[in-house]
DNA sequence: TTTTTATATGTGTTTTTTCATATATGTAAA
DNA sequence: TTTACATATATGAAAAAACACATATAAAAA
């Protein structure tokens, strides 16, 4: 992937804070992003999808839950922009860090 | 400046190699700009009037000509970036620098 | 099998972004 | 002053992106 399309993938605040949102937790399923951004089940997919068609997230299905995972062949550079970006984000993602620990019934990752 | 805002700016190819260019270069005028991405005037203009809107750029005049450089107040891990994106980025930018070199009537800057 | 929960996608609309053209400003030289 | 040139801005059209809604698929539970 070419810096142009990384930082196209970046600036939407949806997918911004689905990147970040991950790069905190390690993975994260569809219907756990939904809570945390407070958004509609179609706009979260549509967005997920996008990052996984531009390599970005790397997917995994456990039972009826898809997990998305930042893609560890990123270039380095690309990852550490996210942590950089992440850690100078606290206030913009602090809203959606509440709402996604305290969602209802979330589904648990220890037991595959 | 917020992540989303700066990752928004960086977004667009033609101020993605602007702001590139500029980094390769210390400074750059307008017109050295339309040589080197050989695009129209209102169409640089436009672009550089956005970055600096956004305080990634900042200006001086000159006799007629105004040049831009980067903002050495922008937050460090944003210069890091753009210094690692354009490590990244020859191939981008290889057309580029070879118009910018081969500019008829390039302006001097050791003249003040 | 039927129902429920989770996720994905097709379609039409709205919003945002980009761009070309026209116009304006400011400076320097004639 | 006028003119010429470099640069800046305004506006409307076109293109691209994001959106909502409806529907489709798949897996688990009843």
């Amino acid at each position: 992937m070419q810096a142009i399309q990384f930082f196209k993938a970046l600036s939407d605040a949806t997918r911004l804070k689905i990147i970040m949102l991950i790069e905190l937790e390690g993975e994260l399923c569809v219907c756990e992003l939904m809570a945390a951004l407070d958004e509609n089940q179609p706009k979260v997919s549509r967005h997920l999808a996008q990052l996984k068609r531009l390599e970005l997230l790397l997917d995994r299905k456990q039972k009826q839950w898809v997990y998305y995972r930042l893609n560890p062949a990123l270039k380095s550079w690309m990852q550490q922009v996210i942590a950089e970006s992440c850690q100078d984000s606290e206030q913009f993602l602090i809203e959606n860090k509440q709402k996604l620990t305290s969602m209802a019934d979330r589904p648990t990752l220890c037991c595959d």
